[in-house]
DNA sequence: TGCTTAATTTGAATGTCATTCATTTTTGAA
DNA sequence: TTCAAAAATGAATGACATTCAAATTAAGCA
């Protein structure tokens, strides 16, 4: 009986604390990607998520601490959502194809997505940090197969991301046409060692529907 | 004699705004090296060139233009001493090589530009527009002599740069070890359509020396 | 040379936040 | 209920970028 009411009462705090962290992270990320996140004020994330203006500095240091912590949960919930499907794939090489286009897609496609496209160190990196760990497993993997001839995995990715981003940014901005996308695919299969008609023929494979962004429970959003 | 005499007066406004111009985008430079873009103050720029604070938005729209204008002032710089030297290569493809590596090199060993690297889509994109030029001739020349394979030369190069930065950022960062120069040059050949081993055989090629930053007259820096 | 208008420059004032911090509120044990 | 510690609050602060009314300068004209 001890237990259980020291535990309670302490429970309390920590599940408000938890409460208002997710509601910050989520507010965050619906006022940034609907103003870009500079436009995004700290008054106007407290106010939707219901604390005092002060409050998230006690759970964030800054605002750009804010940033990376609601990009890093949008790019997470993506790299699971890819993997959830990738496992159809008999070619390993592909794995890592399906990602690349699946971001750059994401990026282009979805209004949400564009205003956080800004600040392109901070998104590179949140897309480095979160899908990293996939990414790199699968780089290394069609490395192993023969298909990718790599020395550093975690490099090629850091360069991929930002590639990814830069290209994200033109066709927004509409300077590239969407059709960049596929060259994009193309060329960063290439910088994995592909030639020029393997990587055209690997960026050409069909691909499968995502499931839904509100599938995945543990990291959810909106 | 009447052409001399309206010259005269006419150009004693426009010499002063070109000195004034020059002055802002020096004093920018040197203020947004030192401390970096964010950091700068207008108040400070304006200070170090001698005019008032509002001064300055008859000559920039806003501090990132200013940004902008300095940015690829560095680049263009750098291109330009760059293009000086590579005519001793033979191969096509070693004029883009060369330019890849010193990009990295300077981003990651001179100390002025560290502080511009944060910001990296604007740093990319004076890149770009300052360095495309040569650089998608290069691309497109080795192309043609059959070194690349490549069908997007502009796309490719805005890869290559945003890539570039990221690399940089890392190294300056230390998350990179300074090795990682070498290793993204074979990367972005690789992008390029060049096998692995093509690759590493071209970023290994000796580099010579570059022409010091005010050789180049008509952009001075400094 | 002096007069006049247009263009340019000036720097103090404005407005917008991110961040801080003195108070207030809540918590949980006694 | 009482109290000390922890958390939350939101008004106040400070730091700029940018604006703008006033002052200065330029240059055509008599």
């Amino acid at each position: 009986m001890e237990t259980l009411e020291t535990a309670q009462p302490r429970g309390r705090v920590a599940l408000r604390q938890e409460r208002n962290r997710e509601a910050l992270v989520l507010a965050g990320y619906k006022v940034m990607s609907k103003k870009g996140i500079d436009a995004a004020t700290m008054q106007e994330i407290a106010e939707l998520a219901d604390v005092g203006a002060g409050t998230v500095y006690s759970y964030f240091k800054s605002k750009d601490d804010l940033a990376v912590v609601v990009l890093e949960r949008v790019m997470l919930n993506l790299a699971i959502r890819i993997d959830t499907v990738i496992f159809t794939f008999a070619d390993p090489a592909q794995y890592y194809a399906f990602g690349i286009r699946t971001v750059l897609e994401a990026a282009t496609r979805d209004r949400r997505w564009k205003q956080l496209l800004y600040r392109s160190e901070v998104i590179a990196n949140a897309i480095y940090n979160s899908m990293g760990p996939f990414a790199i497993r699968d780089l290394e993997n069609a490395t192993k197969a023969g298909r990718f001839k790599i020395t550093d995995a975690k490099l090629t990715f850091k360069l991929a991301c930002f590639a990814t981003i830069g290209a994200a940014l033109d066709i927004t901005k509409r300077v590239l046409p969407p059709s960049a996308i596929d060259e994009t695919v193309v060329r960063l299969l290439c910088m994995n060692g592909l030639s020029q008609e393997e990587a055209t023929e690997l960026a050409s494979r069909p691909c499968p529907p995502l499931p839904p962004e509100n599938s995945v429970t543990e990291h959810k959003l909106k």
